[in-house]
DNA sequence: GCCTGTGACGCGATATATCGCGTGTGTGAT
DNA sequence: ATCACACACGCGATATATCGCGTCACAGGC
């Protein structure tokens, strides 16, 4: 259902540039991620641990015990691997943080769903502690009732800007996340020539100039 | 914090009552419980396993290893405890209830409070969502790479596209930070329109035509 | 060129075990 | 009777490992 935030080989290559940093176990990593990723993204046990059993199969990386912990250590070779693919290292990050946002904005549609029935539910519950427990305190004044939805910020300046930001971030991502899409799928299957980067550069820096444009006159 | 929800001994007795009605393994005795509680109340491994090796210390319970799993079966010492103490095991259920309702009376005032607070930044997203989406489908990314592979059209024709397609990465990353920062820093010392939003739409949109149309012809 | 496995991969669920904190509880000293 | 204090207990956090599902990429046949 949901996509992986980690592409195919991703994950990985990310794991061996933590442990290039720095010996550590798996239940550190898990930590160490989700860190990186400001808590948005946290990955689960079952996701680490066969990666870097994997890794140490192929010789990238060398357990050793230390107590209960498992400690990590990348190898000459997983240094080598990690070198030969340093510049991929680069787009992973904004990747995932791509990924993570577009995650989060399918989660805000799905709250917003669950928020009505959710609410249906506590205050069914409420009266039914109500009128089963008599001792208890009356509180929890639930605010169920429609809720008439009275955000008037119609004409604030701030949030606008706020949202118009936010909204071309989205724009930004998508668009990104599109291009990215549609030169892979050519280059499987034809091939890709550096005038189309070199196009792609100019029309960009066109784009980005006016828009600057716009925001400086007022 | 939060108070525990099972008494002092009552857990321990609630296990021996669960694993006369049946041998269970530790994993099943955390859902079994979920279960008798209607998922209100979940017990952390941290509290069954402990417990059940205690139990087993004791000679109440024997346990027997089963594939990865470790199954637990009431002893007739265990049997005999739990004869001995058969009064106090009704209330037990009764008392959890009553502990479950109160934990969920907090639960909702917290809830009440999120919802607040949430109910901006809701009502925020879902006016954006529903004017940008323009109900994108296509995902996946993954990272090209492996250059060098003999391939059926010869030579560095490859290795060409792959370095077009990484290279055109790094572009619309670096786009796409700069414009970030563009935005926000004109956000916070003066105002971004939805104006600006709409132009970046209708020019990104322009940008992706025509390199697909570059993609296109050959 | 297109289609079809098939194997690798991400990831939630399953499964187990220990550590340390806060708190309750019975015991022994006073 | 009272008080102190060690010990038991519940529980979240720490730590590790496997299983099975869905998906994606790549190879090989057509």
């Amino acid at each position: 259902m949901t996509p992986p935030v980690f592409a195919h080989g991703s994950l990985r290559l990310y794991l061996l540039a933590l442990l290039d940093e720095q010996p550590r176990h798996g239940y550190e990593l898990i930590q160490a991620l989700s860190d990186r990723f400001g808590g948005t993204y946290s990955p689960s046990a079952g996701t680490i641990y066969p990666r870097l059993s994997k890794l140490e199969e192929e010789g990238l990386v060398s357990k050793s015990a230390d107590g209960r912990k498992t400690v990590y250590e990348i190898t000459d070779a997983g240094r080598a691997e990690l070198e030969s693919r340093r510049d991929e290292l680069d787009g992973i990050e904004n990747e995932v943080t791509d990924s993570v946002r577009r995650l989060a904005d399918g989660v805000r549609a799905e709250v917003n769903d669950a928020m009505r029935s959710l609410r249906a539910e506590l205050a069914s519950a409420a009266r039914e502690a109500k009128r089963s427990s008599t001792k208890t305190s009356a509180s929890a004044a639930s605010t169920a009732g429609g809720a008439g939805e009275s955000t008037s910020w119609g004409g604030d300046a701030r949030a606008e800007t706020s949202r118009a930001v936010h909204e071309a971030d989205l724009v930004l991502s998508e668009f990104r996340q599109q291009l990215r899409t549609d030169l892979r799928t050519r280059a499987s299957r034809g091939r890709v020539t550096p005038e189309t980067v070199t196009l792609l550069r100019a029309r960009l820096a066109q784009v980005r100039a006016d828009v600057l444009a716009t925001l400086g006159d007022h």
